[in-house]
DNA sequence: AATCACCTATCTATCAACAGGTAGATGCGA
DNA sequence: TCGCATCTACCTGTTGATAGATAGGTGATT
């Protein structure tokens, strides 16, 4: 039988959400393969081994975060309102399953991953610094951000803040605690009115 | 030949060693019977099956933690600088081998631990939170927290924005990121002087 | 129009390694 | 003699991966 057009594509989207619920080591080809309607042999078809298949899920994952970001840039202006949209993708990822980003699943998962995954998860996090940064910059010189913020800096810290809260409420089983964190570092540093 | 008296003592440490680095999932028994120098058959010895094993490691790590925040309280009088030792520990971790907390890591492992090990994890998250908070409370009344500052709430931002930070720090083989995170945010709900 | 070669996608069957876990023997020291 | 600690030996299931068969579609050759 002719494969259904879109096997590859249902074997990405399940390997990513098994990544980002159970991590790296946490699913097999056959787990995959069995949810997907396929063999495993299948699945090694398309992705020669475990190590190409996280590579092909990270990378389309970076894409997509970047053009999400990119769109935020466009529709809003207000750096704190961009901030707190952005905030939002996380929780709704959370919302979303019991997902947690993929790439902090595959940064704890790292001893098990080879090199070349964790540099498009470095990759990863270097693009969410950067972005982040130029909105703080941005709302620094739009007057909605204090201008005693380092943009560099504070990106760090809103990212690596909303990572933990992820992971951390992931536990808890309570996504609000993302929107807690990221409306108390807006707050923080936004310019009084 | 009768075992070397802290055979399980090793046991405990390895495992909690390896938790920290590689996941729930990222270390058989082999691994750390060879190790440890002895037949996977005496880890059975000493704990029955693997959630035992993550048990005894999380309650142990969890009672650790209590001691040694407790004793930074009753050595360091002033909130900020019981935050900045706080976050230390973090950092003082990392460093020490490529380890990351080892909650954090069992809550990305969830899926593949039993639920008693979850609940130690959300235990050790509760401590966390009643520690800082007191600190933060303590802090208004010294006056060296900004009293618009809601204990509870910046307990939940400052445990998030450090464990974050250690995934990212981790992953990007850069420790520092974790005092730079921790000296944004005290700096921020530092009172002026 | 019928045959052919070829490509794509899938399958079956299998491998060696490793997983967590168990039963029961062995040996040392009190 | 007894019991603690460790071993050997093994079981069952799973893992990532491979080899090779098979089915269907496409397009060129006869």
């Amino acid at each position: 039988m002719a494969g259904a057009a879109n096997t590859q594509e249902r074997i990405l989207d399940l390997a990513q959400q098994y990544i980002q619920e159970r991590g790296y080591n946490g699913f097999s080809f056959r787990d995959l393969a069995s949810c997907v309607g396929v063999k495993s042999s299948s699945i090694h078809y398309y992705y020669a081994n475990k190590t190409h298949l996280a590579l092909a899920v990270t990378s389309r994952y970076r894409k997509n975060f970047a053009a999400a970001t990119a769109q935020l840039r466009e529709e809003i202006p207000s750096a704190p309102d961009l901030l707190k949209a952005y905030a939002k993708i996380f929780k709704s990822t959370l919302e979303d399953g019991k997902k947690v980003c993929l790439c902090v699943m595959l940064a704890s998962d790292r001893d098990s991953v080879e090199d070349s995954v964790t540099d498009q998860v470095r990759a990863f996090f270097a693009d969410q610094y950067r972005w982040l940064s130029g909105v703080i910059t941005n709302g620094i010189s739009q007057g909605t951000i204090r201008d005693n913020i380092r943009p560099d800096d504070f990106a760090v810290l809103f990212f690596s803040a909303l990572e933990g809260a992820m992971m951390v409420a992931n536990a808890k089983g309570n996504s609000a605690d993302i929107e807690l964190v990221a409306n108390q570092m807006i707050e923080l540093v936004q310019s009084d009115p």
